[in-house]
DNA sequence: TTGTAGGCGTTATCAG
DNA sequence: CTGATAACGCCTACAA
């Protein structure tokens, strides 16, 4: 019954013009005090909401920004995505978020949907399977920012954050030697993506530092979830000189890692020594609660999105910026041989 | 560089008019096959995209549809929207996410900035705290569908959908007594919401059912988190004769009771056996898996996604529609006295 | 200080 | 079948 006053109406009812309506409704400083206040009172007598679609339509501006990520209900990007609305949010802008399922074609689809939806920038980490990016030149060519965060594509002008995964390998494998573990396996994902082969870049750097040369035994690539783990520890036993420590690159294939170790009989931290990565939300629920990496989820969101709103004020678009944040060992029971009682549960 | 082609642009460049082109790139059937497949080709050739905003200003619909939940990052409501989302994206609709951390302020700034966006319809959880139901009222005045699920305001002429709470603990509890299990507690969330009294209905319903009195000294209620679940456990055991089995409303509550048992030297399920709600992801991971019940998440978006669609097509807005549908017990080894093995993992 | 007029990109109506 | 025109709701030169 209520629907929709517009300014003409508001205009009509106080007999001037909706321009007028208009200054007074947005505070123009070329109008009468007196007008502006009854312009107000009435507005808000009749209920009335400004039309942002016409707005947005005038300006060119729809003070949405999308948000696409692989999979929306996974705790790692829901997280990222709740630091990004809470950064845009209180600035008036409108979160619209689409998932890609991890396929290109989806990614494709989404980027034009979002193009077509005006919005005034896009906020997204790659899917695995992507391989070209022309999808993501268009973006650039319609003139609005794009931000990468956590997996990127290589590629000029556009701005991301990320996390330093290299230092998290790094950290993880470092604290398994500090514990006095001598043959320390890591379990790799796919690694096609970056951040799969930056961790396990920093997984040999640490053992480099260590003075310990890289045994390529220790090094198995697996699946992405539990069963992952349960495969990778069946190969890793196979060998004359099993491990007794291992980084894995997922908390999942981890955790598969520990079911597998614990039916064989092996004692954890005792005989081995498990990190994961991405402190997923069980790891620490866990009976046996698991060391991991954290990757600061929602600080990259609220990163990624002060880095959109720089970017859309300086509309120079030359400042090409990559930040990186540092990610944080989370020291539990899994890995804790040494530690203090009191500092373990953390 | 390639800023905006509209419709204008390309009649210009074939000599034509502006609604020639409009016609002929909406499959109206009142033009020559000659004209429209050379319009498609130019405006394939030309990068044309349609601007929806200015169809959405037109229109008086803009496909974006808002959803509100009190977290985004929780697995039950991200999960939801997923179910939505896969409903409504293929229809051509956009889904608005925003979380109300459970502020009745927030919702009610949500749901001003969704109406001021002209969202079609919105879909939502309602806040824990939420006492007052005039901004439902600015919702329906305004004409466009307002859908609750899960947790719904009680009001006429709003759709729901909702799971089978009572169902839910009645079937926990059933189970439990069927695992000759003889005095079953219950820790119960905060009982000011619907869903949790509907559960703790549903236990007395199946002690009632299996002819055994209901003991007040075994209906906690909790802190709604791993915390509560240990003052629970603390408060139980200092009863003259302990309960032997917990039905928890909350797996979170279920998985601190669990570790308190432990702790204080219980065998479960031997000594206890326990029963969570929700099926979050960790239940499973656990090392010793936590039975619980599932509200078939996605299901319920997909549902509430069904029921917007219905809604706009028949605008009668008569038909009230109060969908439930019906939570699953899922069994699993922290209840499983008497099942065979290869039933217990599921 | 206020009114007039034009335009943002589409589609719908009415002629032709 | 196609062209001209108005309209969706808002903003903003420009003119008064």
């Amino acid at each position: 019954m209520n629907d929709k006053v517009t300014i003409y109406d508001i205009a009509k009812k106080l007999d001037i013009t909706a321009a007028t309506v208009s200054r007074a409704l947005n505070d123009n400083p070329k109008i009468s005090k007196a007008t502006r206040l009854l312009v107000m009172k009435t507005a808000k007598a009749m209920n009335y909401k400004q039309n942002k679609l016409a707005l947005a339509l005038k300006s060119g501006k729809s003070n949405n920004v999308g948000v696409i990520v692989p999979y929306i209900n996974r705790s790692f990007f829901s997280s990222i995505i709740r630091g990004i609305e809470d950064e845009l949010y209180p600035r008036g802008y409108h979160v619209i978020i689409c998932q890609t399922h991890e396929t290109e074609q989806k990614e494709i689809d989404t980027i034009n949907t979002l193009l077509n939806a005006q919005v005034d920038g896009i906020l997204m980490s790659v899917s695995k399977f992507t391989t070209n990016n022309t999808h993501f030149n268009r973006v650039l060519n319609s003139n609005i920012p794009l931000i990468f965060f956590d997996r990127r594509f290589d590629m000029e002008n556009v701005n991301s954050v990320t996390i330093n995964d290299y230092q998290g390998g790094f950290d993880a494998t470092k604290h398994l030697l500090d514990q006095g573990c001598k043959r320390v396996a890591h379990i790799s994902g796919d690694t096609t993506l970056e951040i799969y082969r930056n961790r396990c870049h920093g997984y040999k750097g640490a053992l480099k530092a260590a003075g310990i040369s890289f045994n390529p035994d220790y090094l198995i690539k697996s699946k992405n979830d539990i069963e992952g783990g349960h495969q990778a520890v069946d190969e890793l036993l196979t060998l004359e000189t099993p491990p007794d420590a291992i980084f894995s690159s997922s908390d999942y294939v981890a955790l598969g890692a520990i079911q597998r170790l614990k039916e064989k009989g092996y004692k954890i931290p005792e005989d081995f020594c498990v990190v994961g990565f991405s402190n997923e939300p069980f790891t620490q629920f866990m009976e046996l609660s698991m060391s991991t990496v954290d990757q600061c989820t929602v600080e990259m969101g609220r990163t990624a999105a002060l880095v959109f709103l720089e970017q859309i004020k300086d509309n120079t678009m030359k400042i090409e910026k990559k930040v990186q944040l540092t990610p944080q060992l989370i020291i539990r029971e899994s890995s804790c041989k040494k530690l203090e009682k009191k500092i373990k549960k953390k």
